[in-house]
DNA sequence: AAGAATTCAAATGTATACACTAGAATACAA
DNA sequence: TTGTATTCTAGTGTATACATTTGAATTCTT
């Protein structure tokens, strides 16, 4: 017998009232995208999902329409709806894409942010040091800065971009910063982004942008094709 | 009475068959916009659509979830889906995000192109002389040479990115190109950057893209808001 | 008349029944 | 066995009925 999706079957008290279903199913299958419960080339089906969460097939479409959309699900020739896969070269793209967007972001943020913004970035390089070895804390603080530097780019075009960016990258699985040596080179370029940003040095800023998206994907390609000639 | 939409209901032999009416409702819907015969601002309701094109509400909304996530229609607070729109501050945010996404567009085409796809781009700057007076054909060609730039670039994270913001530059009103005097400064830049991608020069690639797409904006913004000082 | 309470209706959200398609499984033929 | 028809069926596509919300119209109150 098929255990639909291998998660149970939540209770159904935790179905929300109406008008909020599809929204909700959207959050769920994303988190459990992010979170490795689903695992990229693993089928989805409409029925299933519904069955999971309590709801009817409508607000799971809807959910799916727009992963679909982000690139988190694709239709497979013969396999129906499943979770995005990112092969080597995808992956290859996928860094490059986030360079640029990145850097761009550091940029901007350098040209536009306002004070608070700044110094929001400011004490959440603090708080980094601060949490050196919490491994699970430092994996959710680095995207609550990187999303802060997205913000002060005040170009909503770009920070959805890097949205889908982030959430793509969430495919590959466990977060980097989980390696200890990882984290302790992550915060330094952290840090050297954000005094950029900080003295208002746009190219500075891009510059170290860049820089901190390619060690990052150096890291990535050792993990993931460990064999092939870094 | 209501004359949904100003747009007559299709002939009912124009509906397509099973299994293909989402994907027809979001064409349509789509051409419409570009064409401006759905202006931003403009209230869109699954009814009315649903009834314009013969179909039921369901493929309306699957069309409908996935423009939205594409950013052409947004949830305004009081009025329900409307077309995007696009209000000044808007306008520089997408050039921006343009001429980042064109010029790595540019950038890595130049880099990664094969000799069909250069070929194929130089070929497309003699059609687009060739084309010189005929304003309608001469903006369907703009899209298929960037189009080919977007593709040369072999990056599908990118390429999305760029139809994307494509899309939304269409919601600014009629293309550029049918301006006499945009045309031809068009075509030169055009050429530089063809020419550059032909060198397989990278900076150069991109730092033509930059040029073009800021010339566009300027352009653009003495349309669309002739009394601020430019 | 101005404001508050109530009713109403239009639109979207949701559930569900039915339609269709494509792949799996079965039966059959060589 | 191997290939070829033929069913069968799981899953998605589509239509539609019902639920809920919200803003607009209406009535009531002062």
């Amino acid at each position: 017998m098929r255990r639909s999706l291998d998660i149970a079957r939540v209770s159904s008290r935790d179905v929300p009232r109406h008008g909020a279903r599809g929204a909700h199913v959207y959050r769920k299958l994303r988190d459990a995208i992010q979170k490795g419960e689903l695992k990229p080339g693993q089928r989805i089906m409409e029925v299933e999902v519904a069955d999971w969460l309590r709801v009817s097939r409508t607000p799971v479409r809807d959910a799916i329409r727009r992963l679909e959309a982000e690139g988190m699900l694709e239709h497979e020739p013969r396999n129906g709806l499943v979770i995005a896969r990112i092969d080597r070269q995808a992956v290859m793209e996928l860094y490059v894409m986030r360079e640029t967007l990145e850097s761009t972001a550091a940029q901007l943020c350098a040209r536009h942010a306002s004070d608070m913004e700044v110094l929001d970035l400011v004490e959440l390089i603090g708080g980094e040091r601060r949490l050196q070895g919490d491994y699970d804390a430092l994996a959710r603080h680095n995207r609550l800065f990187h999303e802060a530097i997205h913000r002060g780019a005040h170009n909503r075009y770009l920070e959805k971009s890097l949205y889908t960016v982030s959430d793509s990258m969430g495919l590959l699985g466990e977060s980097q910063m989980r390696l200890p040596h990882r984290a302790k080179t992550a915060l330094a370029e952290h840090a050297e982004i954000a005094l950029a940003i900080q003295r208002h040095d746009p190219e500075a800023a891009a510059q170290a942008a860049r820089k901190h998206v390619q060690t990052a994907q150096r890291e990535r390609l050792k993990r993931l094709f460990p064999e092939s000639a870094a």
